[in-house]
Formats: C-alpha cells, sequence, structure tokens
DNA sequence: CATCCTTCTGAAAAGGTTTTCAACTTCACA
DNA sequence: TGTGAAGTTGAAAACCTTTTCAGAAGGATG
C-alpha cells in the first residue's frame, strides 16, 4: 500500500497540516519538526497523491491535445515543442488522435472534462458549430493549434497558410515558371485544403497566369499516396514544368512518381512542397518547400494556454507566425 | 461551476447513492427514479469527476509512455497501435519525451506515481540498474517496449534485433554481395546497437566474410545525419558494393549521400534499411527494408499492460514479434 | 503583571465520488 | 396473520489532500 500523507504525521509525530505545510510552505514550520518530517518522507518514499491535491485545488496540471493522427510526421514536430514547453510550465500531455472523426472528437472532449484537464489544444480541425457547441458546454480553457476560427471569438495559433501558399508559388513564377500546377487537399478542408488553392490562384492572378488554375488534382485524406495524384495531374497535363505540393508528403509521392516515369527533376519539372519535415532534407533532389515553425507553434500554444488557465491578459486572440521558403534543390530557373 | 452528482441528486429528488447507482448498475433502481435520475444528468449537462472516482476506485484509467522522442516515425507508429488499443480498453495515454536523458526519465516516473497512473510503458531504453531500483520502488505495472531486460523479470514486448539484422545482412549475401558495410548505433545502446551489430557479424561469420566486419561507422544520435555517417564509411570502405543500415532514417540520408557523388544504387551500391517508416515506400529507389510490425507492437503492450493491471495471468513474459525483409528496388543481385 | 502580538500547531471541513450497512417496503407463502 | 426473503433506498464512511480557524505558547510592551 502506498504511504500517506497520514502515515507521515504518524512516523513525524505531528498532524498531517504540518506535514502538508512542510511541503506547500516549508517556512511556516519550526526547524525541528520541519527536518523530522522531511526525513519521514525519505524514509517512506512518501509522494503526494495528484488526485486528492487535484479534488480540493481544481487543477491536475494535465492538458489534452487533439490531434488527427500523431503518425504525420507534421503533429510530432508540434507536439514535441508542446511537450517541451509544457514540461516547462509543469504541465502533462494527454494526446488523443481523432482520425478527423467527428465521434471521437467528441467522446474525448468529454472524457478531457470528466478528467478534469486543465486546458485543450484541438489542432487543425476546422470550428463547425456542432464542436464549437460542445466546447461552449464544457467551458474549457482551450487553444487552437494550426487552425483557427473566424466566425467565433477563440485565441488560435497558426501560420498564415494562404499567404504561405502564395510565396510558394510566386516563388515558382519569379523562377520563370509558366506551366504550375497543383496537389493540394480538398476544398472542404478550410484550413491546409482551401487557404492553400486561394493562395495559389491569388499567385497566378497576379502574373495573369489564371488559364493554369484547371491544373489542379485534389485529395482527400492526408495518408493518400502522392503517386496516384501525380499521375492524375500529368495525365491532365503533360505541358507542366512545376507543381506546387500542399505537403511534403505529397511532393515526395510526387518525386517518386516523376523518377519512375524518367521525368527528370529539376530538369523537366519543378517541385515546392509545403510543411518542411525532417526528411526533406533528404530527399533525391533535395526538397524546396515552405516551412512552418512547427515546433515554434507547439510551444506558443501551451504558453498562449498558460496564460489563459492562469487568467492572464492574453494579448493577441489570434496569432500567426512566420512562414519561411526553403530553397533547396527541386526547384530550377528556367 | 460544474454541476456535481449533489446537484443531480437534488433535481432528482433522490439521495446521491441513487444517482450514483444509476449510474454504475441502473438495474438495482426502480425505474420511475431512474428515469428521473437520468433527466436530471441530461438537464444539467452532468458528467462524474474522475478525480474522485479514481481516488476512491484506485484507478485512473490513464497509462504513462516513456519514449526517446515522439518526432523519431518509429515511435510515432508504436504509438499510434497503443492509442487505439488504449482507446479500446479505455484508458487515455500521458505521453513523455526523455531525449534519452535519465533524469528526466526518473522525474517522469515520479510524476506518474503520484497521478496515479494505472500503468507504465516504456520504450527503447536499456533498463539500468538504476531504473529498476526506481521501478522497484514504485511497485507499478510495467511493461518495457521494443527494449527488455534479461538481468530483471521485467514484461517486455520486441522483435528479435539480433535476427532481423542478421535476415537483413543474409538477404545481401545471399544477392551475391560480399563487400558488405555497415551503420549502426553506437555498441552502448543494448537494444538498436549491440544486437543490430551482433546479427551482422553473425551473418557475415556464416558465409566466411568475417574479414569485412571492420566496415562499420556508428551514430551516437538518432537524430543525427546519416549522410555523415555514410561519407565516412566510405572514405573507409571504398569497395563497398552493400551497405546495411541500422534505420530507415539512416539508409535516406545515405541514399542522399550517394546520389551527390553520382554513386548509382543499386546498380553500383545496394542499400537495406530498418524499420520500414512510412515514407521508405517513396525513396529514390524505394527502400529494401525490414520492417518491424511497430503498430502492432504498439497494440500488444497496451494488451500485456492492461492484462498485467487486472491481475489476469500474463502467458509469455517476453514477447518477441516477428519481422520481415521487405523487398523493394535498392538491393541489386549481383 | 496584564495585555497584545507573533508564531506555530492541530482539528475539522471541504472537495466529489463509491460502497457498505442498516432499514424500510413489498411480496410470497404457510 | 405471521415469517422470511427479495428488492430499494439513504446515511455515513472512506479515499487523500489543502485550507481555515481557533487556540496555545512565547515574547514584547505598557
Amino acid at each position: 500500500m502506498k504511504p500517506t500523507i497520514k502515515d507521515v504525521a504518524k512516523l513525524a509525530n505531528v498532524s498531517i497540516s504540518t506535514v502538508s505545510r512542510v511541503m506547500n510552505a516549508p517556512e511556516t514550520v519550526v526547524e525541528t519538526k520541519r527536518t523530522r518530517v522531511t526525513e519521514a518522507i525519505e524514509t517512506l518514499g512518501y509522494r503526494p497523491n495528484s488526485l486528492a491535491r487535484g479534488l480540493i485545488s481544481r487543477k491536475t496540471g494535465t492538458l489534452g491535445v487533439i490531434i488527427p493522427d500523431i503518425r504525420n510526421s507534421y503533429y510530432a514536430d508540434l507536439i514535441r515543442g508542446m511537450e517541451d514547453a509544457s514540461k516547462k510550465l509543469g504541465y502533462n500531455l494527454i494526446i488523443c488522435n481523432t482520425d478527423s472523426d467527428k465521434n471521437r472528437l467528441i467522446s474525448y472532449l468529454n472524457n478531457f472534462y470528466e478528467k478534469q484537464i486543465d486546458g485543450i489544444l484541438l489542432t487543425s480541425e476546422p470550428v463547425y458549430p456542432d464542436y464549437y457547441n460542445e466546447l461552449k458546454r464544457l467551458k474549457m480553457p482551450l487553444v487552437l493549434v494550426s487552425t483557427h476560427s473566424l466566425e467565433y471569438e477563440l485565441p488560435s495559433v497558426k501560420i498564415n497558410d494562404e499567404q504561405a501558399a502564395y510565396d510558394a508559388v510566386s516563388y515558382l513564377i519569379s523562377s520563370g515558371h509558366k506551366e504550375i500546377g497543383m496537389i493540394g487537399f480538398d476544398l472542404s478542408d478550410s484550413i491546409a485544403g482551401l487557404t492553400r488553392y486561394q493562395g495559389f490562384v491569388r499567385a497566378l492572378r497576379e502574373y495573369n497566369l489564371e488559364a493554369v488554375k484547371k491544373n489542379i488534382v485534389y485529395i482527400h485524406d492526408w495518408a493518400e499516396n502522392g503517386e496516384e495524384a501525380a499521375q492524375k495531374l500529368f495525365q491532365l497535363a503533360p505541358e507542366l514544368t512545376a507543381v506546387f505540393a500542399a505537403s511534403d508528403e505529397l511532393a515526395i509521392g510526387l518525386l517518386s512518381y516523376l523518377h519512375e516515369n524518367g521525368i527528370s527533376v529539376p530538369e523537366r519539372v519543378s517541385v515546392i512542397g509545403f510543411d518542411n519535415i525532417r526528411l526533406s532534407r533528404f530527399t533525391i533532389p533535395k526538397l524546396t518547400t515552405v516551412a512552418q515553425p512547427k515546433y515554434e507553434m507547439g510551444v506558443r500554444s501551451v504558453e498562449k494556454l498558460h496564460r489563459i488557465i492562469s487568467g492572464e491578459k492574453d494579448p493577441i486572440l489570434r496569432e500567426y507566425l512566420p512562414h519561411e521558403v526553403v530553397v533547396r534543390d527541386s526547384v530550377k530557373r528556367r
């Protein structure tokens, strides 16, 4: 049986209040007793029970994270940032994968509520009205990560996806490309899908290349294979000299397809990705891409949530972090 | 203020015992009251407080996972298996990254103890005596994942690393290669380092190729770049026709190095990896590798831990799951 | 010497649930 | 009509802490 505060009290021959004080405000107890208590704690190997503590203090020191899928290395980086920041601020993370399943999400939310989690980090899912209602009902501190909501007043941390996509495509155009295609996520995905498409179109329009905006193939699930999409794209528009892939994983599938079909990169076709995942440095050729500050976003979101939990005033509701085009070898000037 | 069981009781005009029974053993309460209570729960949006529940039941429905780094896609797959199995069995996961730092590990262990976690999943770290003492002191249910201990009687789930490495190298040899090299993890890593090295050596010895076992370069940190190691290796032994990389990430770095230096794969040099990570299907050329059943290992380890927690007899202390050589395009017969 | 402050301490309440126990109803059966 | 069993119910204890409150002890001040 685990030792409790009572056992310590008995061994040190003091009341449990005193033991509690030794742990939480040592300066208020006289030295003789304090050392007696400390020694008792030591010999028993006593550690306070967080459940009891949380019951009374209404704090659990735990944050709940909701992500689509941890296997996606984008989220892995994000979470690592969250974890490091959490450790610093004294939180633990409970991580739940939803596979973008609505029911799973709602079920996890309720689970968080029951567990008396201190706050929620909700990633990537667009905030649909029914989510919002559920969130509102639960009244728990919340930060949206790599997603945001323009309809509702919810705090968020992300990059500007539209601008980032615009910058990627502008980079292709300024490298002399005119026949440009895109592999993107479904437009119903208002974060990674629609916005990046909008950035793509805005860049084209600005350079009077709008005719080209039909050269696009959509993916409906992030785990889907970039190779197939690539095949469809080049069937649709064989004359392409450059492709913007809405994620590095897609870009890697695309690279694979092009290699299989003897189309050299970047000589014949240039490729630009999105996310800057770990392995994009090691593709052949090394992938040019637009980098999201994933780790940093994780850190910031936890700090933001912490501010909300502790009732500090949070200066900015919706935070946008800077992205960056990382130039490597997969785009050629022509 | 969140509604409590008292509020429900008052609204339904019954005692709190009855409310509790409605939730935990509905058949023992008469129908009229039961519906009254259910309705009250509904209108108040009541959800039981897990802290209070856990305090009395001595169960939190939470498992603690200790991993080196979630960004390593190997662990991400593992965790996904754990998560799915946990969901099924009614657990949540608290995930902690140690970066293989001893102090962090110990600190997390104590944190788990305080949080009254139901059990621990400890991955990859070899079990050093001081860990063992700590674990023993805490007396918490534990399963080792993708690591094991031969000194101590601890339950574990992993593959047979030595045999898997042996199979990888045998595959190279049976493909006609004699000049074989290896990029491996430091031998002080008794799981991914030493064992895979031993498998490498056993295969060489069996085919009388032992002279070649000096062709090896060690990596001291998984995040280290495979490219540098590749460079050292080919400086050491330029005549190599095949390389066994102890992880797919290393293999990808190696591929990148070879491409940079105009050494064609698999025509001039063959490469075999280890782990079968997601992206190994998309490298150029597609990577031949030995697959670990990562997801399955995650699932099995949670099931095993669950058995231990519920006091069921667990049939096998140390479980070894089957691996498999996945043949793709990076190894050429000669 | 009386009074007032400080400093230190323990008893008890509170936090929200589950579970035990005793008591009360109801019903079947003799 | 009486007896016992079965079915329901609520009061109270238990789980382990933190915190409030009042009291005791000691010192300083008038």
